[in-house]
DNA sequence: ACTCATCTGTTGTGTATACGACAGATTAAA
DNA sequence: TTTAATCTGTCGTATACACAACAGATGAGT
């Protein structure tokens, strides 16, 4: 991939760093920009260099986050399915303070809905309404179906502080997954 | 003082602490620039930017470290010199690494003529030639006296691992220097 | 002897960031 | 209501930094 130029990434480490550790000290709705460059010990106006504003912010840590664990997935694609599912949830774990504000907070439905959107596209690709389970089934409602199931289940364990280990979860995923896919 | 520009004050940090880093690795003479910069994540050319070359770096990293432990001292000028001392010994004793590499390398004359010339001014100042014990002294050859050995006995102590606490080294330095000013 | 590699110090150009200032929006207190 | 304070988004200017290129020095291995 192209080099990127050392400041662009030092700076946008220290913004994404700062974000993540206000997250964890206040709400995202009274995090302020100001906040921000102070924490990342920049200038305000540097922000804006980077970010349209926080929510804009959001959306790009939040990719981030999606594009970590996708790439965790597709890494390990040689893997088990549930070898890779485990250091998803695993990944989910470490940033559970994250996450968790996330989904509690009224950014949730930014969260939620590219967390989503993202599964669907994953899942459309393994899926096959040609032969086995699936046969006659319309495509958009599987992975919708499979999707939103997913997610669901992901969202109440983070919101029920992770009552099972990430091992447990991707079985137990594993296991209803399969009656779908 | 004038605020500097917060660039800088990250650059120079950076390179020092890389510095610092590689001291514990390698000798003094073993340190290239494109370590320092490598380890600092910055351009070469921007060392040069803030130093000549990485004598230069050594010189200002002294200094740095000189002007903390005067500080300490003043900052404390109310309470007891041993007090005071006590807390030169603690800072040279948590930042062993660094001097006692200092004093094994080509480095040492620097650092240890830097060292005394800083404790000859210092004791200049408390130096008393009118009364008391030194009457009719010099004062340039008590202050040379005094600050090469103190200076001595403290390079004594860090060759030798530190056999005695920061306190105890306060107390023996502090009867010893109390027969000479 | 000679490569081959690495470090050095320097330069020129492009760009990211710092900083200060601005007007308008928002909010809280008087 | 007005006042005072803070945040916002944006701008212009100055400057620190990134990067690539350079020739010369140093050093290791052949």
């Amino acid at each position: 991939m192209a080099k990127v130029d050392r400041r662009i990434a030092r700076t946008q480490e220290a913004i994404k760093k700062a974000f993540l550790e206000l997250m964890a000290e206040k709400k995202f709705d009274y995090i302020t920009i100001q906040d921000i460059a102070d924490k990342a010990d920049i200038n305000r106006a540097t922000v804006y260099l980077h970010y349209l504003d926080k929510y804009d912010l959001l959306d790009k840590v939040i990719e981030g986050h999606i594009n970590h664990m996708s790439n965790l997935c597709e890494l390990e694609a040689d893997l088990d399915w549930i070898e890779s599912t485990v250091h998803c949830m695993e990944y989910l774990e470490s940033n559970y303070l994250f996450f968790s504000t996330m989904l509690a907070s009224e950014g949730a439905p930014y969260f939620r809905s590219r967390f989503v959107q993202h599964n669907i596209k994953e899942f459309k690709k393994e899926l096959d309404v040609l032969s086995g389970k699936n046969i006659g089934q319309n495509e958009e409602i599987v992975a919708e179906f499979a999707a939103n199931a997913y997610v669901g289940v992901v969202e109440w364990w983070l919101k029920n502080r992770m009552p099972y280990t990430p091992k447990e979860m991707a079985e137990k995923l594993g296991d209803l997954l399969d009656r779908i896919l």
